[in-house]
RNA sequence: UGUCCGAUGGUGUAAAGGUAGCACCACAGAUUUUGGUUCUGUUUGUCUAGGUUCGAAUCCUGGUCGGACAACCA
């Protein structure tokens, strides 16, 4: 090739640009990166974000990423969701160079704050949190310090062993760092350490009944396990001097905290306790519904591990407040299915079409593409007979211009099959059509036409002697507002009412009887869907995870 | 009335003082045995007022707007 401009470097993200420098300055030769869940909840998209950032930031460096839990708080955590989180990193295809969590780290960082105390640089407070709070002032008005704040290392240290050792109980003393109660930054006015909370812990039990505040955690973490680049969401800017402030009275590693702007994403709510509530008040059924934001919601609604990854690629990173239309999600997602997904027809809504010149009995088996986007893909065999189901919105008796489908007089294709002619519609007393009589024309058999017919529409359909039935579940956006979070009032008062929609008559191609967990398919002009895990046998439940474009419904939305 | 962070089409993100680009969305056309896919094209943007400069989205100053900060949560 002539062209030789180097092969089209993407443009680096603020983060890049900050790692490369690291990196050819020789202040790094390589980089540690680390994702640090709280084990107190479930995975949402937005945490795939940070997943895809931290994990894929260090793999492009050629660095590692460390899974830590962030487990400094007893009472919230618990092992179930340290399993769940390891498994949704695991799907989203990410490998943790180590597994680690912050309670690993107490003792050492027992002695860190032992260090602080004997540097003059901690106090043990006995004021209540009522006082402590008093005393920080406000924003705009400096704190002060207390009468404790005199306590010498000497006796400070003899507290907080006695602290550890059990002899107070929750609330009654606190361990603080002694900074500047006059900061502008609230985070710096002598802000806690530790804590007494009589809890068992997950991991250690009832081994310790002091414990770290995130402050006194998580940079530490981040330096004991040489983490060079620890990146974190805007809200932890302020925290930023504090966590720079401990690493450098301690002396330990500089690991140093960059943050970014937390993607939100349209028509759905992120924060823990709203999902919380989303799950308690069963607006949901579960956090692995469909309809959540989770990524165990997303696994099992059919969203692809490829798909999100292409999706926080694709959003980036950056440091303003930002709402992603969740179409951009869609769209990667359809983009994926549609490469992937085997092809199948299913009629959702059957109207019966008797073919009066088909030879009564006769069946026969025509052959269709698994996936016109793979060529590799093989076919799959379909039976056809004189008796078949269409779809009913595919048939109207006085159809609106461009209504390529089928109508009294009208002609289509049917998918892979023959071309069929509307002669003759049967209705019930209410007037409305239950049955179509339609002709076929025998010569223009899918991939031997020599009919020289042309039609404009192609339906999807099955054989009403070999279709299965089946159960669909439609989902569509949780909520009607783009930003629930931010409406008046009850974010809950905006959930969309029909936000799962359960078709429990559908008619699938008999191919689909034998689908499995974890397959993939397009319903053929319906959309992309999975089973789902509450299938039975014999009774096989699907779920759409995403719907095809629909020209023909806009065009209809916008008459 | 404090400190900090931010502001580029409808949305997200680039342009490190020198052509405002890419993707999604929208719209139009072509292709199509899925009104899908694919292909081609089009519309739309630098918050504001000054300043520095031959030249500013970029640097400086003021303003405006949005967000964060007063948990023994993370």
């Amino acid at each position: 090739m002539s062209d030789n401009k180097p092969t089209e470097e993407r443009s680096l993200n603020f983060l890049e640009e900050i790692i490369e420098a690291d990196l050819r300055s020789g202040k790094h030769t390589s980089i540690i990166t680390r994702f640090p869940p709280e084990p107190n909840g479930y995975l949402h998209i937005g945490h795939a974000s940070s997943i895809c950032l931290n994990f894929g930031l260090a793999k492009k460096y050629h660095g590692t990423t460390n899974l830590r839990f962030d487990d400094t708080n007893p009472s919230t955590e618990e092992t179930e969701y340290v399993e769940s989180i390891k498994a949704d990193v695991k799907w989203l295809g990410f490998e943790w160079a180590r597994e680690l969590y912050a309670s690993d780290y107490f003792p050492q960082l027992y002695l860190f704050a032992e260090k602080l105390i004997e540097k003059g640089l901690a106090y043990v407070d006995d004021s209540s949190g009522e006082e402590i709070a008093e005393q920080k002032g406000t924003p705009t008005m400096p704190g002060y310090r207390n009468r404790y704040s005199d306590r010498s290392p000497e006796e400070n240290l003899k507290l907080f062993r006695e602290m550890k050792e059990g002899k107070y109980r929750d609330g009654e003393k606190v361990l603080r760092a002694k900074i500047d109660m006059a900061s502008p930054n609230m985070l710096m006015r002598d802000p806690i350490l530790y804590r007494i909370k009589h809890v068992a812990h997950h991991r250690t039990g009832h081994e310790w009944c002091i414990y770290p505040m995130y402050d006194f955690a998580h940079g530490q973490s981040d330096s004991i396990e040489k983490i060079t680049h620890s990146i974190c969401t805007m809200e932890f800017v302020p925290h930023r001097e504090l966590y720079d402030w401990l690493i450098e009275k301690l002396g330990i590693f500089p690991s140093r905290q960059y943050e970014f702007a937390r993607r939100n994403l349209s028509y759905t709510v992120m924060s823990k306790r709203k999902l919380l509530q989303l799950v308690n008040e069963k607006h949901v059924n579960g956090w692995d519904d469909p309809r959540m934001p989770t990524i165990s919601g997303m696994r099992r609604r059919g969203y692809t591990p490829e798909a999100i990854r292409d999706f926080a690629d694709r959003i980036g990173v950056g440091k303003r407040d930002n709402m992603v239309d969740v179409g951009v999600l869609e769209f990667c997602v359809r983009e994926h299915l549609n490469k992937i997904s085997l092809r199948r027809m299913v009629v959702f809504d059957p109207l019966k079409i008797t073919i009066s010149n088909y030879p009564e009995g006769k069946s026969e088996l025509l052959l269709s593409e698994n996936n016109p986007e793979d060529t590799g893909g093989g076919t799959r065999e379909i039976p056809f007979s004189g008796e078949i189901w269409i779809e009913k919105e595919d048939f109207m008796e006085n159809p609106p211009k461009k209504y390529f489908r089928l109508a009294p007089g009208q002609m289509v294709r049917l998918k892979s099959a023959y071309i069929i002619r509307c002669d003759e519609v049967k209705k019930n007393a209410h007037g409305e059509p239950v049955e179509l009589v339609c002709t076929y024309f025998p010569e223009s058999k899918s991939g031997e036409d020599t009919s020289g017919l042309k039609v404009q529409g192609t339906l999807h359909w099955v054989d009403a002697d070999s279709a299965i039935p089946v159960e669909i579940r439609e989902y569509d956006r949780l909520f009607r507002v783009e930003d629930p979070g931010s409406e008046e009032g009850d974010f809950k008062s905006y959930i969309n009412p029909d936000s799962l929609r359960i078709i429990s008559g559908a008619l699938a191609e008999p191919a689909l009887a034998a689908a499995e967990m974890g397959e993939r398919f397009q319903f053929l002009r319906k959309g992309y869907f999975c089973p789902d895990k509450d299938s039975a046998k014999g009774r096989l439940v699907f779920n759409r995870t995403v719907t095809l474009k629909d020209a023909w419904a806009k065009e209809q939305k916008k008459a």
